[in-house]
RNA sequence: GGCCUCGUGGCGGAGUGGUGACGCAGAGGACUGCAAAUCCUUGUACCCCGGUUCAAUUCCGGGCGAGGCCUCCA
């Protein structure tokens, strides 16, 4: 692979960074855990998109785009959705009225993901396209003695499988303990987990060999990877919340009823955020998403551009907390302002940002070695072809303000009548051009020609 | 109660057993009619207490603190 550094990850299975070997180089697979639709999606909900599709580029990247499969799900069954669906439609059929809100949910999340500067994932199943694969799994594991029926509901056997809780480090017999599982009969087991539940007539449910009824929490996501990425995968990704029980269950799941050792080799986690210090939570009225963030003044009092947010979130490392604050919103803004706009300039990526990333996904370091390379092409064209290929890389394309030809004419005019007020020391009008011109969100930019020492002046739109 | 993370200057954050990365902000200076932009220079830190060591921010132990999970949650 040349000089292509080894990619470094952290997996939460092992708690160590590992070299990454995919099982296929010519096929490697990531499956990471997508949004529930049934509200907006908030900050927090755009880390892990963005890491995860930093990992993604990334592995485009080293392994080549056609390469690299990424498969994210939309759940669009849960009973958060139908309790969505009944409080805002309740006029309509349940079903037309959580088909409403899935897809205006979905809808809007896909539109996000893009403002954040995330590519399509090649793959994103929804988990209701996915029922007969579920239930397939399912057989096998009553099949094989790992899930049982009891009180209505099909559940996973925990007892069944020796190393339950391998990822989250939990056992589950000391766990019992303190835990505040509220007892429930019917499980032969308080760990035990849904595999399917009964649904009542006005539920949503489909038909299956248990009855008419509608999938636990966990078992999409062993159907949806094993569908779209077979039964052991590279990489799996998700919040750090999700390690138990979510990703342990999936595990479980998957691994019992495939009868393998692992279910992905690798397991990433990204940190939490807060926001202004604090856990963001409806009650803290700290709760934003990310569409109030790109479109109202919900937020600092004014809009932030999608690529402010996404540098915003690089500037800390995915797995540590993240204190998402006005404050670093305007540092990665003014970070963004010093770069040069590389228009359609191309070149190779800077291999220092391929280093940076290379080890467990360095953000950080990407960023600080992104600015460095973006200060040397300000004053060297030739490098923007690489500064344009290296920020592409991290999702980041500076862009030039769109300006019609009638404003860029007018600006220019008022520049040179301002030009020739200086040279006439007439510095009251020139300074009310520069502060009308600011006013509209024009900066100029004074310097002096080298070779003349006349005063040159350039503007630029600040957002 | 159990289990996981983590604790470096104003902020974001590297790193190492022995003269304090780097970025942003701040300060000073150059330039400027004045600003902005740009350039140069620059300060402050390793949660606490023990231990190991000639020497610890870096190793070990114990505290304290923060966050997460154990229930839906990214």
């Amino acid at each position: 692979m040349g000089g292509v550094p080894t990619l470094k990850l952290y997996n939460t299975l092992t708690r160590e960074k590992v070299d990454f070997r995919p099982i296929d180089p010519d096929n490697v697979r990531v499956y990471v855990c997508g949004p529930t639709v049934y509200d907006y999606a908030h900050i927090g909900n755009a880390r892990p998109v963005i890491v995860f599709d930093i990992l993604f580029r990334l592995l485009r990247h080293v392994y080549g785009a056609p390469k690299v499969t990424y498969v994210r799900n939309i759940t669009d069954v849960d009973d958060k959705i139908n309790a969505r669906a009944l409080r805002d439609y309740p006029g309509l059929p349940l079903n037309e009225a959580i088909r409403h809100v899935t897809e205006k949910t979905e809808t809007q999340f896909l539109e996000d993901a893009k403002s954040l500067g995330c590519l399509d994932p090649d793959v994103q199943p929804r988990a209701t396209d996915n029922i007969p694969q579920m239930i397939d799994i399912i057989d096998k594991l009553i099949a094989k003695g790992h899930a049982y029926k009891a009180g209505g509901e099909v559940l996973f056997d925990t007892k069944s499988m020796p190393d339950y809780g391998q990822l989250s480090k939990r056992n589950l017999d000391e766990q019992q303990a303190g835990a505040r599982v509220a007892v429930e009969v019917h499980k032969k087991h308080p760990g035990d987990f849904v595999l399917w539940k009964l649904s009542a007539d006005h539920e949503p449910g489909w038909e299956s060999p248990w009855g008419r009824g509608r999938p636990g929490w966990h078992i999409e996501c062993s159907a949806m990877s094993g569908r779209y990425l077979g039964e052991v995968f590279d990489i799996h990704g998700g919040g750090l919340d999700l390690i138990f029980p979510h990703h342990e269950n999936e595990i479980a799941q998957s691994r019992c009823a495939h009868g393998t050792d692992v279910m992905a080799n690798v397991w990433m986690h990204n940190g939490f955020l807060q926001v202004e210090g604090r856990k963001m939570s409806k009650s803290e009225g700290n709760f934003v998403t990310i569409y109030e963030l790109l479109h109202t003044e919900k937020f600092g009092g004014r809009k932030w551009p999608g690529d402010v947010l996404r540098l915003a979130m690089l500037m800390t490392h995915y797995r540590e907390p993240i204190d998402f604050s006005i404050k670093r919103l305007e540092e990665a803004e003014h970070l963004l302002s010093k770069w040069p706009v590389p228009g359609d300039a191309k070149g190779e990526v800077d291999p220092a940002i391929v280093t940076a990333l290379s080890d467990d996904l360095n953000t950080v370091a990407a960023v600080q070695a992104l600015h460095a390379l973006a200060q040397k092409a300000a004053g060297d064209p030739s490098l923007r072809g690489s500064f344009a290929a290296s920020a592409w890389l991290l999702g980041i394309v500076p862009q030039a303000v769109e300006l019609d030809e009638a404003v860029v004419h007018e600006v220019d005019g008022r520049v040179r009548v301002r030009l020739e007020l200086l040279k006439a020391k007439d510095f009251a009008a020139a300074d009310r051009i520069r502060e009308d011109l600011l006013a509209q969100g024009i900066q100029l930019k004074d310097g002096k020609d080298p070779a003349t020492g006349e005063r040159v002046t350039t503007w630029e739109v600040k957002r």
